[in-house]
RNA sequence: GGUGGGGUGGCUGAGCGGUUGAAAGCGCUGGUCUCGAAAACCGGUAGUCGUGUCAAAACGGCUCGUGGGUUCAAAUCCCACCCCCACCGCCA
């Protein structure tokens, strides 16, 4: 959510940024000013009156008095109710508006994303290379056959070495997080309707995440839903800050719609196992924070020697909390389309306004903090592009070093 | 799932319709004393939002788990919900 106060002072800029994204007519500035005129207005009368009625029952009133404030008593619950629904107004109204971008954010939708960075070329095959479904149901590393019977399509079970690789990877993250001072959290996987909310996925993303009827509690669709909200409520003492984390869980995602070829096999399926950074920080830092985890997540990727590409989305392809977003798409080459494996975001204060999470300034006035997160990162991409790009000619597939160690092995099938 | 107890300031804990934003103690902090310290004694000490200002002062709202209600007036009475503790039941 944005600051009503940057909107009344700045709407010249806010309106500049909105227009990378949004076209005119989805968004009205002038109404929400207008509904925040109305909102001061109210409210200073209603203190006004609060105060009139606080300041006799300091004692106990007499006869006369008694009747006075009842007449005031009426008053003020009229307005209040003129100021309750004034403000629910003006919320669900800010709550549509998007952030405001980073200035290095090229305007328009996905066709303008830019290819900042590129990491190794892309693998050739002198022989026909096969595609990661086929490659992890030879090697016995994936049964998708078995887990669709229990649980329906769009599931898959590792097994054998394709559980230790998925394993593998996982330890491959959490070493490299804890070098660098990292905190781990495992989070719980279930969260409530509240905490969906702040976290920026409700109410868009209802439909795409599971819901336990009974508890009215939903599955996490990645661990930034609990770290946004790990400190909601909370003034941070300022010399902690960048509070770093990262969180494991188990993501669970609907994904309603058709599948299509480019998404079978490991691509997208309704449950995975991501880590998660997350920083809280100072504004003044907090692009430090996003270069940090953007170098983080690179690091990640090309630790295992795959070839991917760092690109800077658009305005209209980053999602509505975010300030700027970087994704890096790793290379599939059976379906000769890169695929996102990292997201690293900088919400600004958008999310920490909704959860209200601040700390004290020097002047000693509270500041909310600046979000950021970035996956480091979700194996179920990862895992089909290292079966690709490192398949041989024989059928077997290449360990990536730095997951040797856990595996015990260098290549997979032999 | 059931029964009982409970949620008050940084902490412990009193208050159970009206000068109570809240006793007392602890803690923290300023001072007296002292060469210095301890002890003792005296004083100060909740948060938050807003108006205001270069800052401030000052003023006002809200806050005793959360949200409603009753009342001229609610930490105190009523209702709902959340959380914590104890015991019983259930438990792949």
């Amino acid at each position: 959510m944005l600051d009503i106060k940057l909107i009344r002072e700045n709407k010249a800029q806010v309106e500049q940024s909105f227009l990378k994204r949004l076209n005119k007519k989805d968004f009205d500035l002038d109404t929400v000013i207008n509904l925040d005129d109305n909102r001061r207005h109210l409210l200073l009368q209603v203190e006004k009156l609060l105060a009139q009625r606080n300041k006799a029952s300091k004692t106990k009133p007499d006869a006369k008095t008694i009747k006075e404030m009842k007449a005031l008593g009426e008053e003020i619950k009229n307005l209040e109710e003129q100021l309750k629904k004034v403000e629910a107004d003006l919320l669900a109204k800010l709550s549509t508006l998007p952030n405001i971008l980073a200035d290095d954010v090229p305007a328009g939708g996905k066709e303008n994303n830019q290819i900042i960075k590129t990491f190794k070329k892309p693998p050739h095959f002198d022989f026909e290379p096969k595609n990661h479904v086929e490659l992890a149901t030879n090697l016995g590393l994936i049964d998708y056959q078995r887990a669709t019977k229990m649980s329906g399509s769009g599931f898959w079970a590792y097994t054998g070495d394709g559980a230790l690789l998925e394993w593998a990877l996982l330890n491959y993250f959490i070493d490299f997080h804890r070098k660098h001072g990292y905190q781990f959290i495992i989070p719980p996987f279930l969260l409530n309707e509240k905490s969906a909310y702040i976290s920026g996925h409700l109410p868009k993303f209802k439909d795409d995440l599971y819901w336990i009827e009974k508890d009215g509690l939903c599955l996490n669709a990645t661990s930034e839903m609990m770290l946004g909200n790990y400190h909601a409520e909370e003034i941070l003492p300022a010399e902690k800050l960048p509070l770093k984390y990262f969180a494991y869980s188990t993501c669970f995602r609907r994904e309603a719609g058709a599948y299509r070829a480019e998404e079978r096999g490991m691509v997208r399926g309704h449950e995975f196992n991501k880590i998660e950074m997350f920083h809280f920080a100072k504004p003044a830092e907090s692009w430090d924070s996003f270069a940090e985890l953007l170098k983080y997540a690179e690091e990640l990727v090309a630790g295992l020697d795959l070839h991917f590409n760092t690109v800077q989305l658009a305005a209209a392809d980053c999602s509505a909390a975010m300030a700027k977003t970087v994704d890096l798409e790793v290379w599939i080459p059976s379906m000769k389309i890169y695929k996102e494996v990292s997201s690293v975001s900088n919400a600004l204060e958008y999310q920490a306004r909704r959860g209200n999470v601040r700390f004290k300034d020097k002047d000693g006035r509270n500041q909310f903090v600046h979000t950021l997160n970035a996956s480091g990162l979700a194996t179920s991409r990862i895992f089909p592009a290292i079966l690709e790009q490192n398949q041989q000619k024989d059928g077997t597939v290449k360990v990536p070093k730095v997951l040797q160690k856990y595996l015990g092995k260098k290549f997979l099938g032999k």
